[in-house]
DNA sequence: TTCTACGATCGAATCGATTCGAGCCGCCCG
DNA sequence: CGGGCGGCTCGAATCGATTCGATCGTAGAA
């Protein structure tokens, strides 16, 4: 025993399962045995073990010992495109993230936020140095590149949603265009001619403004481009306004500038998220519009939004089962298996917030 | 070199630093320095090694072997009192997250996700067996006193927001009581005197319904029964209902009961959250009433409600700056100091929900 | 009674990096 | 020209547990 007494260190020497072994008087492999409860060892053993580890305050297991030594953490990172905050405002990133919760479940894992946002500034633990057995990549951004590049080096299996990253990583999406498509053509059928469109921001910069071919072209968004081909597929010269995030706020502030001028209002506006939608509903009822007499509007997700009275129309998707479908990629990836990617179907919700024009 | 090659053991075998430095032709040690870039290594050795890691599609440092050797994960865990869905409900407690992590910064730690809901099924990693250096405690559960006694056995420094755990583990909270009553005065000073109260749930079975002497006993939640004795201490005999969760959904169904008999409707309500809150000014417009013109509604907390029209008059806390504390709390702890309890003051905004009663 | 088989326990190797002290080499200064 | 010093590199110990194969003892079977 090399230990040295607290005394002499001065810091407080926790107790480690050698300690108990001795104090027990048995060997630390039977100790371990103990604990782990995988192998044989006599009750009596056992409890002695116990006793010891209970006399001495030893709390259990180092779990960084253990997963050096089994070559796994039981912890499964998520990496989101932007800070916590952000990324949590939109109820479809939380359901997601409890959807995944509930697809590791088998693996009893933890979850570690990460986030892809720039350098990992000198010691950070980030996607570079995260002691994390599998990772769940959330929205796509500009930078995933990286991340994929340093996760595919380091060997940790990985699983995006909505975001192609590469034909190594599954993807788990949903028919965002055919989704937006059969939203468009319900406006249509019903009459609509004049929509515009409140799109989900297409760039790392999150500008704001009118929808230019500028930013169409410079997307790394594949979400908001591909709701755009889907609204372009029914209405080839829509156009509309970029949010900078997907917020009621946000939808509010691009439906002012939309109906702004009483000659050119549109009779329908697609949004590409609920909260987005909420925001248009809002605004046009600020403005003495009816809703749906003088404005419908669509949504896509599918949430509800706390508060909101009306009943979206909206393109209800799947977000749980994203999760989860994410979360048992993961665990297959685990058992060494090549799960497929998998796309979810979108469906119309048709509410209260949709009807033919005036 | 005892590592088998690939085509023996059939797995895929990553390499080590020790593969690294053999075939850059240094020691492990040197290898290890020109990673860490503590210490003093030639230009030309690191870019030997740099080159080889690259040529060998090493993805650097296993962080499980780098925490044990040097004691720490660079984690830190986060124990919710619910599972990740109900905790990011509420705005507040996504903010405090966000606040926790600009606390740790100078850390450059990861935020595990951690609840301590129930026993640890297994291989789970819980409190008991998660590699954090220190965890934050987010609210109070009756369960809190289980977590407390694991992370103390296993000597990790903690910190509580919102519920007081144990003496020696600093608390970061805010004037519950005094802000409350000074809410409530304001209510008293506009001439109010039929007011009824929205709580937050008072344990850990989240039973809604009427306010009852019983509920308020078996409280295990510090954060509604120190609100509600603020109000208590301006209108003493005040009552109304509780609410199984903080969410404008919940606000609104309390508010219908409490509105529902014309004949005894308060001129007021307090509602322990501004999500409870903005439910209860929906209600109430639902019902043909004007606020504040026929009900005053006081919140609590100062969030933006995404969405709602009104200025919400609330007790506006600092949520960021407590979670900033916890962060910085911690960082102390870590450091080996004690930092001390800390206790914001919510300050009263006065916004266009309150007036005199008509 | 002897051999077998199995349950319980132990020893030692291992996981992969970090870190400390020692050693080596070349340069500068006296 | 020699001693000293500083910068670079290396060896070996260490972090704390898990795990595999070996050992020991005993009970049951032949």
């Amino acid at each position: 025993m090399t230990r040295e007494p607290a005394a002499t260190t001065g810091a407080i020497q926790r107790p480690t399962l050698a300690d108990v072994a001795a104090k027990a008087g048995v060997s630390a492999s039977t100790a371990s045995l103990a604990f782990s409860g995988s192998g044989p060892v006599a009750d009596a053993t056992k409890e002695r073990v116990l006793a010891a580890a209970s006399e001495l305050g030893y709390g259990g297991p180092d779990p960084r010992a253990r997963s050096l030594r089994q070559g796994r953490s039981g912890i499964v990172g998520v990496v989101l495109a932007e800070r916590v905050r952000a990324a949590f405002l939109d109820p479809v990133n939380i359901q997601m993230l409890d959807g995944v919760t509930e697809g590791i479940a088998p693996l009893g894992a933890g979850l570690l936020l990460l986030t892809d946002t720039g350098e990992e500034g000198g010691n950070a633990v980030g996607i570079e140095s995260a002691p994390v057995d599998a990772v769940v990549l959330i929205g796509c951004s500009p930078r995933v590149g990286r991340s994929v590049e340093v996760l595919r080096r380091r060997g940790i299996p990985s699983v995006a949603i909505e975001g192609a990253v590469g034909e190594d990583i599954p993807e788990i999406s949903i028919d965002n265009r055919e989704a937006t498509r059969r939203g468009a053509e319900y406006l249509r059928d019903l009459g609509h001619t004049e929509v515009a469109i409140v799109t989900l921001p297409f760039d790392a910069a999150r500008t704001r403004g009118p929808l230019t071919p500028e930013l169409e072209r410079g997307s790394t968004a594949d979400t908001a481009s591909e709701r755009l081909r889907g609204a372009r597929d029914v209405f080839p010269e829509i156009t509309g306004r970029v949010a900078a995030t997907s917020s009621i706020e946000e939808g509010r502030e691009a439906a002012k500038a939309l109906l702004a001028d009483p000659a050119h209002r549109p009779t329908a506006v697609i949004a590409q998220s609920d909260l987005l939608a909420a925001g248009v509903v809002l605004a046009a009822e600020e403005l003495g519009l009816s809703v749906p007499g003088d404005l419908s509007v669509l949504g896509f997700d599918g949430i509800r939004v706390d508060g909101l009275q009306h009943d979206l129309t909206t393109l209800v998707q799947p977000s749980v089962d994203k999760g989860r479908a994410a979360g048992e990629a993961l665990v297959s990836l685990l058992a060494g298996e090549t799960p497929a990617s998998r796309c979810f179907t979108s469906t119309l919700h048709v509410g209260d917030t949709t009807a033919p024009p005036r």
